[in-house]
DNA sequence: ATTCCGGATGTTATCGCTAACAAAATTGAG
DNA sequence: CTCAATTTTGTTAGCGATAACATCCGGAAT
């Protein structure tokens, strides 16, 4: 394993220049420079990150708290971690996955935290180390989320351009922040169109939804689309629609939300509003990054545009 | 931050007798062992693991290879991650993600690799670290699985003993051992009862299977079930079932495998052979741990039961 | 020419911990 | 009660890197 100390035996100068090209440049001549910046090529030198941590007081560990419950845990997770990785990654950083609410938090330098609930901003607020969001929040905080209003606005335009005259949003029952935004583009799509809008709500699972659009069936006349807050309840709406017998997607439209996995796994395929967790995930991670290395400063929010996915489920 | 020294001092020892107290207690008086106990206690002393990797050269760093496209990843990889995490991190071992083939693999101290294909295994055997293969496999390396014939044998008998009188045993067509091995254990549950066995096979995608199905309905009498190779297959099993008119669970039954998320998602819910895929995760961290302590010693391989589900696709 | 200044480079000490050796304490055989 | 063998504890050096200070050097000002 090669060493500062080979580095610069090869390059005839002293362990601290080399340390200074690598850290502080501006402080070497060129000349120099190039003499190091050769030997470490000649010897594939790469800096021990363990010594640097050692010295620097930094774990070089980052730890992704998610809040909730893994057997909810939507399959974006996966994307989301593989962005988060390939930052970290760049930059000498591990990552350590947190579940459980074991608050016996060990050594790191900084969290990303998801699936934040209402109650957790109590505790949330505590923390020391440096931390960033994801998923959008109204507490100040630095947070990554997708751009949550955009995606309702442009699951709703598409299906008002494709000629549906009855747009319902299937929202999720739940009192967070992604969902009013998300319901909030729809309103907005709805009104600047003079358009009627019509909401109804229900836990995030394709059962519960099924069985709803289904006793409300005489509801929903022909030419009607479900503008979904999930994938999980498109696909709940997409059964009860064939269940009755109606045809998708001449009768009926259905555009889902977050397009990962099961946009792909409902039959028809979803049309659906895709959000780019891994360049999320990424971001989250040099927003984080960023705070540890500038003593916590605070990065502001990021919003990510989401992307409409054309497929069978609607006309 | 408390350090050795600290404890050192309190207990009234050397910073070494401390040391050894941690890693070799056998070659420490229990009185003196007692009273560091208690000191570290008193200063909530954790070792610095940083400072103790650079004197063993270790990184306490473990890569987690994902060899499969992400697209195609099922869900279930959120469990095994947890499952893997939970483990490292109790011996202070961190967790990156590798998923593109960068072969530019940085360091480590191990891997744990998954979603093997035939030719992953040239360049594996290249391998100078330790790792953990996550499948099974057919080259001696090391793995863990789940005991994947004993799920094929539990979803098959299961069938027979509610009374379907033709079991179809609906495969994925890929040349790896796992699928054999559930196959096997159809196929010998069959040859058990004296049943006729029949296989179709499919790529692992629910339309595929869906429209198959569909288009060989005549050849499935009533009183059929379908034991599949995934949930994703038998979720388009239950589809076709249901779009032909066939009613679940009583005409036909359907059983899935690998009882992570598309179980629950699948209408009705699928009766389905679930693999413990983060304990799963657990041992190969463990093995892998093992591995890296004790020069790279072989740890054979290990299989874990699964457990069958009963829920609405079976009477 | 001498002094002084500032930028470039080198030296030293240190981060927290452990291996290897050294010293001290204990044991027990004669 | 010795003295060597053995066990227990302490001392030193070093893992690979960096911050802080020390030194060196050339050029501007006097």
């Amino acid at each position: 394993m090669t060493t500062l100390k080979d580095v610069a035996d090869q390059a005839h100068v002293s362990r601290m220049t080399v340390s200074r090209v690598i850290n502080h440049p501006d402080k070497v001549t060129d000349e120099v420079k190039q003499l190091v910046y050769q030997a470490m090529k000649n010897l594939d030198y790469h800096p021990n990150a363990m010594a640097r941590a050692l010295v620097n007081n930094r774990t070089q560990i980052v730890k992704l708290l998610v809040l909730e419950e893994m057997t909810t845990v939507e399959p974006y997770y996966m994307n989301l971690l593989t962005g988060i990785s390939k930052e970290l990654e760049e930059h000498q950083y591990a990552l350590q996955l947190v579940t459980e609410n074991s608050f016996e938090i060990g050594t790191c330098d900084g969290y990303i935290i998801t699936g934040m609930r209402h109650e957790d901003y109590q505790w949330i607020k505590e923390l020391k180390l440096p931390f960033v969001l994801f998923g959008e929040n109204r507490y100040g905080y630095d947070f990554v989320d997708s751009d949550n209003k955009m995606g309702g606005q442009l699951g709703t335009e598409y299906a008002i351009k494709r000629g549906y005259e009855h747009l319902i949003y299937v929202g999720i029952d739940l009192a967070e922040p992604f969902e009013y935004s998300r319901e909030a583009g729809y309103l907005q799509t709805m009104q600047e169109n003079g358009l009627e809008p019509q909401i109804i709500r229900s836990d995030n699972h394709s059962t519960q939804i099924q069985s709803f659009v289904m006793e409300h069936w005489n509801d929903y006349p022909e030419n009607t689309a479900f503008v979904c807050a999930s994938d999980r309840l498109a696909l709940g709406v997409e059964r009860a629609i064939l269940a009755q017998g109606g045809s998708l997607p001449d009768q009926y439209g259905v555009i889902g939300h977050d397009g990962v996995f099961l946009d792909q796994v409902a039959f028809p395929q979803l049309t659906t509003v895709k959000q780019e967790v891994d360049k999320m995930g990424g971001l989250c991670a040099k927003m984080l990054l960023e705070k540890i290395k500038n003593n916590n400063q605070v990065q502001g929010q990021c919003v990510i545009a989401p992307q409409l996915i054309v497929r069978d489920s609607t006309k």
